[in-house]
DNA sequence: CGCGTATGGTCAAGTACCTTGACTATATTG
DNA sequence: CAATATAGTCAAGGTACTTGACCATACGCG
């Protein structure tokens, strides 16, 4: 027999997988914008900054940004104005099709992205000592099994 | 002897933990609201909705929902008029002080609550038949080692 | 006790970030 | 060479926050 639960009676699920990993992910976050506002780079927690890390050595479309980013095309159009602005990337007419704009690095964004690169790189050693290289792959390996299965 | 970077040779680091993490919680989040507004619930995706997953069966504090939400008290106070207009949650005294308030469900408020326990559940159910059970825990229990170690 | 300070919450005003709608220009397909 | 899709822009608006000023109650301590 199923016993029938009340309706004052539910389970204080305030711990979970959802609540953990958006945690984890707030504090990764936080620890790379104090990092970054150190080696002064004051907007580092500002939203344009989310972008720096989605830009590599080739440059990228503003349409792959807004693919990876997950936000309208004007958004992104917005946080690149910003970082136009502050000289950190430049749109340059893409070569392989006249309509697209390709976004590379000045290079003041290219220190912007060492000095980022460095942070995450000290994260992730914290990670690394605080969980093991071995459970620390086995983290990236559930994440990227979790990231890549098909949606729903 | 240790190579020197040239200012132009960079990482194309695109892929790391907080990335990775991002997209985890990104992907949780979307499936829940996905979820509530199957079930009938359809301002889920909205900022409010983040309160629900605070409130256990006997109440919270608004303080300490700013501490665990990590957001200004106003904000918190915003969101809270905005889940007492719609009848979710009221606003009770707290009986041990009276300078606070106490955040409970109305009956409205548990209902919703259930569906959000058993969606959250479905996800959990499809991340443990991707990760398999041990794996699944495994995880679980790095997220809170990451999560509890002492702030920097 | 009474005073200083910390804590819990409110009210008002502003800002950062992102959205939708309407549009232009180039590419691709048949 | 139309018809449709894709890359990007411009303008306006809304949501989700923030900061600043404030009131009320609690708590520590001479």
């Amino acid at each position: 027999m199923v016993k029938k639960l009340d309706e004052n009676d539910w389970p204080d699920a305030l711990d979970h997988v959802g609540w953990r990993l958006w945690q984890a992910t707030q504090r990764w976050k936080r620890e790379l914008d104090e990092g970054l506002v150190a080696m002064g780079h004051p907007w580092a927690a500002e939203a344009r900054a989310n972008v720096i890390m989605h830009v590599g050595r080739s440059g990228i479309r503003q349409s792959e940004l807004v693919r990876r980013m997950g936000l309208s095309k004007q958004a992104v159009q917005q946080l690149l104005d910003g970082l136009v602005a502050d000289g950190i990337v430049e749109r340059r007419p893409d070569p392989e099709d006249s309509r697209a704009r390709r976004i590379v690095f000045t290079a003041a964004g290219r220190r912007m992205l060492g000095d980022s690169n460095r942070v995450k790189k000290r994260i992730e050693d914290d990670y690394r000592s605080v969980l093991g290289e071995k459970r620390f792959r086995a983290l990236m390996d559930m994440l990227a099994e979790l990231n890549e299965r098909p949606p729903d």
